[in-house]
DNA sequence: CGGTTCGTGATACAGCGGTACCATATACAG
DNA sequence: CTGTATATGGTACCGCTGTATCACGAACCG
């Protein structure tokens, strides 16, 4: 068969394209043919390697995903030793926060699929309850570590600081893209977030 | 003229059903036809008090903002005096998350709103920074009484704290609405924030 | 070497959505 | 009473969008 490219790759590829359209013009303003000019294949394609619409838009919506997991993966491996849990929250926050163009593409799409999600069921139920919810565990760890370690209060409720803080930074991330702030704003918030959260260790207090 | 119901009346009318068809089945469902059938009136009488799309878009944005005003001022002027920050607040923020039927609403087309203000610059312009800009800055004045009258640490910035709340509550409530968590779940996590912010005059500290 | 499957192209079709146009009824001005 | 502006109904038109269909080349299998 005349597989120049791999079908997964092409199917990324068109993926990308979406993701583009959606960050440049909205999710309203995907549609199969904007998807194809992007990706810089024919309408065709994208039907071949998307039956459907809808399993476009959730075949994208999983390599968003996808590369959301890679990331928070590649950020916690190539961390120095030991850890700062401080500096690991302050950078991943600040990499889900849209400071470049990739962060605000991504969040600017996640947010577009979450608002389908409330009302769309076929959307809702996979990635927009197990996904965020995996990673708000996953940072929960990352508080009580830090509470084995003497960085984090002991009697701070680590499952409830980390849902304060991705509340904290989805609400930011929005009011900078709905350009109420600029992203170095948003970031000196969660500064003082953070300095309160993890504060000298003589005060246990946020 | 053969006037039965007032202008304004009718456009409000107009744009509740809007709200109601955005709310049940998200903004990409509304359109002119799904909006007049839902507010009980013909195509072209949407047509007519709203001369485009557009325009009756915006035209229900408007609508929301009012309310939200009205309901503000309302909140603020029924306080039992003196005024307590502490509950005004978790109050205030009780009704922007999605815990009834009309806040669910509410929230839901106010994210699709800003969603579609991310990327449509004819809509960015107006409410989607001067009116949360206002609300932020209300808060804050909430707050620098409270620190006034000694029932919120001076040491507090009182901006922040609340750029803070706002979007605090924003994501909390998107997670409420993608059913990441209920709204009882969200609400304790506001109380958490605000134990940790009106804390016992003694320490200052979140 | 012939067939079958995969990959790609072009295009046709049907539905829906915004907008425009025509018509009418009611009320008020003169 | 006549005309004009307001208010409402009905419907046609055109473009866009998702999807289906026909067609063809290229590789692999036997």
């Amino acid at each position: 068969m005349p597989r120049t490219v791999d079908h997964a790759e092409r199917r990324a590829q068109i993926a990308e394209g979406l993701v583009r359209v959606a960050a440049r013009e909205g999710l309203h303003a995907v549609t199969m043919r904007s998807v194809a000019a992007e990706s810089g294949v024919s309408l065709r394609l994208v039907q071949y390697y998307f039956q459907s619409k809808a399993e476009l838009v959730h075949g994208a919506l999983r390599h968003l995903e996808r590369q959301s997991e890679e990331r928070w993966s590649a950020r916690l491996a190539r961390l120095p030793r030991p850890v700062s849990a401080r500096r690991f929250v302050e950078s991943f926050l600040s990499e889900a926060l849209p400071t470049d163009e990739r962060g605000r593409a991504f969040h600017l799409v996640w947010t577009s699929y979450a608002v389908l999600a409330m009302t769309d069921p076929d959307l809702a139920e996979q990635p927009f309850v197990e996904g965020p919810r995996r990673l708000e565990r996953q940072l929960a760890d990352v508080l009580r570590q830090a509470q084995a370690d003497g960085e984090l209060a002991e009697d701070r409720d680590a499952s409830a600081e980390a849902a304060r803080l991705l509340a904290l930074n989805h609400g930011l991330g929005t009011s900078v893209l709905v350009g109420q702030r600029s992203a170095r704003e948003a970031m000196k918030v969660v500064r003082y977030h953070l300095d309160r959260l993890f504060e000298t260790p003589a005060r246990t207090s946020d």
